[in-house]
DNA sequence: CGAAAACTCACTGTATACAACATGTATTTT
DNA sequence: AAAATACATGTTGTATACAGTGAGTTTTCG
């Protein structure tokens, strides 16, 4: 806790990031400025300023006299995610492993356990929003302000598609959770230890973990009905 | 053109951003809200929202209470650039090679004209400006928004680099800059056959020239007199 | 004479009032 | 009745006035 509450501008800025990657707003819908101006007692002016640094972060779209939207998810989003998260991944969980200071182990330590503690108690939202902040510790850590800008714009789509296709509790996906805590455990591990070469195949293993949990339920198995006798199908 | 004179917000950023790249206004420099707002006949609520948008894309950076500055550029941003520098270039190239549209690639045929005519009339700005065009047209060809924001700031520094290494007109620095224009030649043909392998040995080729050129600056050969013997030297 | 505290002043941050624009609705015209 | 135009309304963009903060300077006291 720094100074109580901080700033309302922050609380502003830290509620619609929140917001956004748990789905709460969900991508192309509108914000209004007088409404939100008015729930946390700031002026249009500061607000407009929020919205401003959100849109460059990659939260929000703006378009002149039409207001801020939430960032859109296409389908062309999905695929150039695809493309350049394992890179960027990679690269950043390298790049921590060289320069993380044991502060920032602490931080991530922290994060971890705040992680476990939303897989075992907590719901969708606060697993999403813990791993991100996992996940974003590693970006400090690499501390690299190239890499950055996309590493978190990755960071923000990850957490919305998380929060798309990792909702249906089955046991499937606790198990793939379980693992993916796991990793994170190992990836503390291979920083802590200097060790860049297996924070980079962390990385990856990561990835194709995260990437085959989206794949199964972008492409489920086909249901295994003859032709004519699918149950309860109803005709668009 | 399009509609004569754009809006003044516009004309604004771009200026500070042409500024920014030809180290017009050099990293550090302050900027002055009251000054800037007078000379382009804005009031300070949108150069401040100006301002935000600038410090978002990497050119500025602000400081709460403490006005805006144009971004640092330290040993360590260096080291960062030269770290990730060739796997962004490379990944854009290769994207752009996948996808640039034949809009594109007219645009960027009329980028690297301009940049070979700043070769043999311009000056410096000129040069790193064209530069800068050409390969911003690149990104749009990559046309991901993953991987625009880590590639765009990387483009700003770049042309900053350039600025301060480039500088001294030897013949070797022109025998480079003629081998970048060739370089540019030579990926342009290979977007427009679609050689995504060319175009990614091509970004190879151009980054280990561009950062020869560089070093050739940072760390140029010892000078070659017994010591003792150094003419000129006053100390410190 | 030096150091610490109080004050001054310029600049940044915010609120509010106003102007410009976009969209949806009603009216007019064919 | 359909289409087009004009209008009304709500929302975004800008200007200005004011409040809050930090840095430099002066003043005071050891």
């Amino acid at each position: 806790m720094r100074d109580e509450g901080r700033s309302p501008k922050q609380e502003l800025a830290d509620h619609l990031k929140m917001s956004v990657l748990t789905l709460r707003l969900h991508p192309g819908e509108d914000l209004d400025e007088a409404q939100l101006s008015q729930a946390f007692g700031l002026s249009r002016t500061p607000l407009r300023e929020v919205f401003r640094q959100l849109a460059g972060e990659g939260y929000l779209d703006l378009r002149t006299h039409r207001g801020a939207r939430v960032s859109e998810m296409s389908h062309t989003t999905l695929r150039d995610f695809f493309l350049v998260a394992p890179m960027v991944y990679g690269a950043v969980l390298r790049l921590a492993a060289a320069n993380a200071t044991s502060a920032q182990i602490d931080q991530l330590k922290e994060a971890q356990e705040t992680f476990r503690q939303a897989l075992r108690t907590g719901s969708a939202e606060d697993r999403t929003l813990a791993n991100t902040r996992f996940h974003e510790v590693t970006g400090e850590m690499a501390g690299n302000v190239y890499l950055s800008p996309s590493f978190n714009r990755l960071l923000i789509d990850h957490a919305r598609i998380g929060m798309t296709f990792y909702r249906p509790q089955t046991k499937r996906v606790a198990e793939n959770l379980s693992e993916a805590s796991t990793q994170h455990d190992a990836i503390i591990a291979a920083i802590e230890a200097g060790d860049e070469a297996a924070a980079a195949q962390l990385a990856d293993d990561h990835w194709t973990l995260s990437r085959d949990q989206i794949e199964l339920f972008v492409m489920p198995e086909g249901l295994d009905f003859p032709l004519g006798q699918v149950p309860g199908m109803t005709p668009a």
